[in-house]
DNA sequence: CATGAATGAGCGTTCATTCAT
DNA sequence: AATGAATGAACGCTCATTCAT
């Protein structure tokens, strides 16, 4: 019976956790080596599998870049998801999670894998629109709950500086890695309130 | 005479001009296929001149990445340089000029080039190294004009942001070209103008 | 009693019918893809069995090959042993079944499967040997029936210029596709009848 | 003076004579090993070149293998090129050369590749179509030689027979070596007598 | 100084074969 | 007996670098 029940439930979620190693160890040898720079042979050991074998999960190493960006970018907008619940008190929730948002930005790890994807999505059309789409999603929704009686189109502008804002600050503390994170994010709390709250008194 | 000096010390500038050619079209390629899809084969196309003949200029590819990252880090810092001698009223040139850093910074060209060298600093120590200096250097310079009388360490951190915010704006101008650069500018003439006058009656 | 007996050894003809399968399906792969070409998954799952499974019946592709070659020289020998039995009318016999001697030829399958393994004996001495010993039983068979009271040593070459042009037919029906077979039958007739009636009034 | 002059005349053709290297020395590798069997890094050797330096003068072992053809049915399609100028002595011609073509096609090297070829033309439509578009012009002109006044289709069958038979015994020859040549040669001259003279007297 | 032919190490990928179950 | 996941050597091809001229 065991063996029955191990065998009908074993084999679909171990695909699927296979898939999993191999885009976490892809992921952290991009993060080392760069899409281009990161070798076949690297993420097979790293995920600790033979080389072939990889080509049981994935069709490509382009493959592999393009589900990692995806599956990336979606855990990303997972933070902003948090916010659509906020409603009109999107901008206290956005204030007061800045640090989360300062803090993730800014690890080397998340900041080296969207250097890498920005980059990639400049010369690779697929990567461009996985990218482009997850990031007009994104918007939308923050727009939703920001959007009551404003202007329109400002908002959308005062949206793209604040990510701006937070992804620049993710690529200062590569440059600058003695970069105080503490002091940042109190400081990009005013520009945050300020960028949002202007109106109200 | 002059002539003759000419043409004894002719061979020096000949070969920075060969150099620069080089440098540019690099820059060129680099943007067009990043750092490691660019082929040597491709510089030298791009600079009219044979592959091999790369060689008698640069040493390897990395060392034409190096220079040509010195060389751009160096023209960006020039923009800086004018704030310098603008003595205490820094802010009022930085805000005067935003148009001019955004637009630069938005400019595909540049976008590209920094996010590659920036995601290549992250790997090659070399070029980690170049860029860190630059930095260093950039901001000590303008530490020094925003700095009397004020909380350094604060101005520091301020100063980070607003760089985190220029260059993260040319980095959403990649993923979201739609971008409404003016309206961008006025919005972020705001937020520099309380970044740094915030203080000032 | 029987019964009994049946299951004792039902492995055997079980492993019997499993082999012949898989080398049918080999038959078909590599037709359609060449020895080479032919790819183990592409075979098992043509045989309906599993990549690994094919080990149990055969220690690796080379053997199939081996037997498959085997197998289809002795089908084709088979015809030529209902003239051994046809006494001193084998060329009327010859004759007689030309049609289906050509037909059988310029059968793409036939052909195909000709052209791979002619190919591989050039190669592969194993091959070569199959062939050759197979050929050489075949020759001889036919020799005894046509031989008696002629000279042997021409015979022997009239027959080789008989198979040529049989095999040379299936070639030709790859090359060229729209060859009018019955055309080529009755024309081939007259050459046969000149090959080995001439000398007979 | 002499510099110039080598360089001038020296560029094209040294590149036209290392691609025939090439291309001969991949037909003996394909003669030796099959067109899949045959590795770049065996026809470099064969070649005395390195691997990669293959690629200056081919784009892909495909396209060696189709050019490496083309060239080879050009070579052979020469030997009919005789036959075209003899006018209506044409099968008198054939005849006299009987020996030559059955040579030829017994060569090994010769079948080797014309064995390969064909196979190849089996699944790789770029081959089948070099081989048909030869083989239609080759029997084009053959056939206005030998058509005047005579029933057409006919002609072409027979002329379809007697390739048929050359090539044929090219085939017998590699599974039956010992093959007695000049006997088979005093043999194929009666066919080809019969199957074009038969309404002369 | 200048060329581009030449090299060869190393890449992404394939597939015959083996292994754990 | 049967599966298909797993292995890894070997392939075709690329490209930074060197060399002969």
């Amino acid at each position: 019976m065991e063996r029955v029940t191990k065998i009908m439930t074993a084999a679909a979620p171990q695909t699927k956790d296979q898939r999993n190693r191999l885009l976490t160890a892809a992921a952290r040898c991009f993060v080392k080596s760069g899409f281009r720079g990161a070798r076949m042979a690297q993420i097979a050991a790293e995920a600790q599998m033979s080389t072939g074998h990889i080509y049981h999960y994935f069709d490509s190493k382009e493959q592999i870049i393009a589900e990692m960006v995806r599956g990336h970018i979606e855990e990303k907008e997972s933070i902003f998801g948090r916010l659509e619940r906020a409603g009109d008190q999107v901008v206290d929730l956005m204030v007061d999670n800045l640090e989360e948002s300062v803090d993730s930005s800014a690890n080397p790890f998340w900041s080296a894998l969207t250097l890498e994807m920005t980059a990639e999505a400049m010369r690779n059309p697929k990567i461009a629109d996985i990218l482009r789409t997850a990031d007009a999603e994104m918007k939308a929704r923050l727009f939703t709950c920001l959007g009551e009686g404003s202007d329109q189109e400002e908002l959308a502008t005062r949206l793209e500086i604040f990510i701006a804002l937070i992804q620049g600050i993710g690529i200062r503390n590569i440059i600058n890695p003695k970069l105080d994170l503490p002091a940042v994010v109190s400081i990009v709390k005013e520009v945050v309130e300020n960028l949002f709250r202007r109106s109200k008194p």
